[in-house]
DNA sequence: TTTAACGCCGCAAACGTTTCCGAAAATTTG
DNA sequence: CAAATTTTCGGAAACGTTTGCGGCGTTAAA
């Protein structure tokens, strides 16, 4: 026995109801919820108790109608299931929760054409703001600089363009590679290989750039077979460490420009039985978690994800505040932890 | 020297302004727009194409106010940063933006408070459904009930309430617990200490009775002091783990509640100087990356997390369309991945 | 030729707010 | 007590859409 469908209505209490209710009108019971002028302190009260017993929310597409502005922005950004940009949304979310705005979130699955997709259909008067890290195709920059022409504040991280002038949030990632290659290069090692990231990139340029002038800086001609890039997964890493196992001089240790990489890298040593760090010493770059995990625990160049996705948000809001600031580059300062995985002399 | 200060006013192609370009009615506008009747073709084309070089975009925020939808659906899970989460994220943002919804998200941190924050502040016609899985805190659900009494479709997953009937998706926690119990038996344990989580919290519950029956099944007897709950970090593995191998009878195996707090306890193995898997064999639950990276890997019970939060935002849409439709929760089958940490005979 | 039908279009209401402006009521001032 | 001022309020426009309805001109039917 079916009962007669009920549409459950959604609530409707509106500050017109209000109104009715207390047989006043609507614009007395909207400055009564504001703390604004020109209410009588027992209007005031009486449209505050009744909106607080009947829970009314003034519904926040008609306010932002009228105000032009949505309390709401955007993240897009190449992957969520990494510890890193999952550690950066954390980061974003916190001080987006904190300043009453809500968060739409865009994947872009490191796919260009996505990226755009999702850009053409985001409606640029739904959002405040944009919070964006580019994908690895990413090469022009035109959809992006479309939007941000069209006047929507815009704050890169991670993943930035080089020919957009917007704020930036970035890794200090040439200190962080040259600090770790020294590291590697003190431990003893002088066959180091480079497991970088797409070459176009500015953050894995950064870190080729770092391993370079450490290496010359210790008089150690860097090799071009030492060098390979790919992307950032795991399995690049696996891949590439597999085909730098083959190559003479032999190599003695191993910085990879990000975690899962290296974690490929430390699979493909132990299945052509190098020994870590005894043979090969192994570093990268990466967020906590991962690298103490792993046996050996990983010497990594650690990434404040979270600082990084706190900071870009606390710009974009700067920046939605005061539409006029200048655009301004923050690096976050890396870190170097020392683990088991670099730790030859002994 | 300053500019004077230029506003940039954003993008103001509304349907005013082609229908004033064309000479024509906003109303004709707007349902050549939406292919829709009462237009001739060729006043239907005139208006398509100077939409399309304008770059016309709807404000959806009117349209939200007239159609009463939003095309947003929201979020709400206790963290972020893990891979687990940030998968079943992943698998919602996937379908969300193939059906043409935005995702917004909320995180409640594991705090009940927060929770309930979220939700007050959460305009209920801002969204058109409601994702959650409900923090470690949460022992109570009216803040939910009162959303889902007001009319927002609702569907949980993973964290689900026992006592509100709405669509859920959970994993086959019953059954994997027992199988990965099962399998541990097998390989000689009789000593399994299970390192559960939040008493409260159905799946937890879950994969205790499934561990329970597994030995029953056996005829093992539980002991009380092989049984010790408590949240679901690496922390708190390590910690309980500590804690265990001081017991009598002395453990030959654990299963833990996730993988996280397995890897816990595998540092805490290694501290105390028991060896995986000859003197303690180690399974858990968990989701993919985490248990192939760590030495030995993990033999564990495969959550898929992807496969949930698809096919939780696919109920959901089912629901928006069809108000009326049963309540209907979705097992999700779990698989037990066999792999080095439970190996003990050979 | 008159009437009915139809294709195409514009008007206007509605969605739920905010806010400007003018009016009424209450109060103060001269 | 009249005038001026202040306090408190309601009307109405505006934000950008969608959509029901009525009107007009043209064509088909009677």
């Amino acid at each position: 026995m079916r009962s007669t469908a009920t549409f459950v209505v959604k609530n409707k209490v509106t500050i017109k109801y209000i109104a009715d209710e207390l047989g006043i009108s609507i614009s007395t019971v909207s400055r009564a919820l504001h703390d604004a002028y020109d209410v009588s302190p027992e209007t005031r009260k009486k449209v505050i108790a009744l909106a607080e017993q009947l829970e009314y929310n003034p519904n926040p597409f008609a306010v932002s109608l009228v105000k032009h502005q949505t309390k709401i922005i955007g993240v897009l950004l190449p992957e969520i299931a990494t510890p890193y940009f999952s550690m950066i949304v954390k980061g974003i979310q916190d001080v987006a929760y904190g300043a009453g705005y809500n968060v739409m979130f865009f994947i872009s699955d490191e796919s260009v054409e996505r990226e755009k997709n999702i850009l053409k259909r985001l409606s640029i008067n739904m959002l405040d703001g944009l919070l964006a890290a580019m994908s690895i195709e990413t090469m022009h920059t035109e959809h992006f600089q479309k939007l941000i022409g069209k006047g929507l504040p815009t704050v890169f991280f991670d993943r930035v363009p080089e020919d957009i002038s917007t704020s930036k949030v970035v890794q200090d990632d040439y200190q962080g590679a040259y600090n770790v290659t020294e590291h590697l290069i003190q431990q003893g090692c002088r066959r180091i290989v480079h497991l970088g990231g797409p070459k176009h990139l500015q953050n894995a340029k950064q870190r080729l750039q770092g391993y370079l002038n450490a290496l010359e800086k210790y008089h150690i001609a860097p090799q071009k077979q030492h060098i390979i890039h790919s992307g950032f997964s795991q399995e690049d890493g696996f891949r590439d460490t597999s085909i730098m196992v083959g190559v003479k001089p032999l190599l003695d240790g191993i910085f990879a420009v990000n975690d899962r990489k290296a974690i490929g890298a430390m699979l493909a040593l132990r299945r052509y039985g190098f020994k870590v760090p005894s043979h090969v010493a192994l570093v990268s770059f990466g967020s906590m978690p991962l690298a103490e995990v792993v046996m050996p625990n990983l010497t990594t160049v650690v990434q404040a994800a979270y600082e990084i996705g706190a900071k870009s948000c606390q710009l974009l809001f700067d920046q939605i505040k005061n539409p006029t600031m200048e655009p301004q580059t923050v690096v976050m300062p890396s870190q170097l932890i020392i683990r088991e995985s670099s730790l030859k002399g002994r």
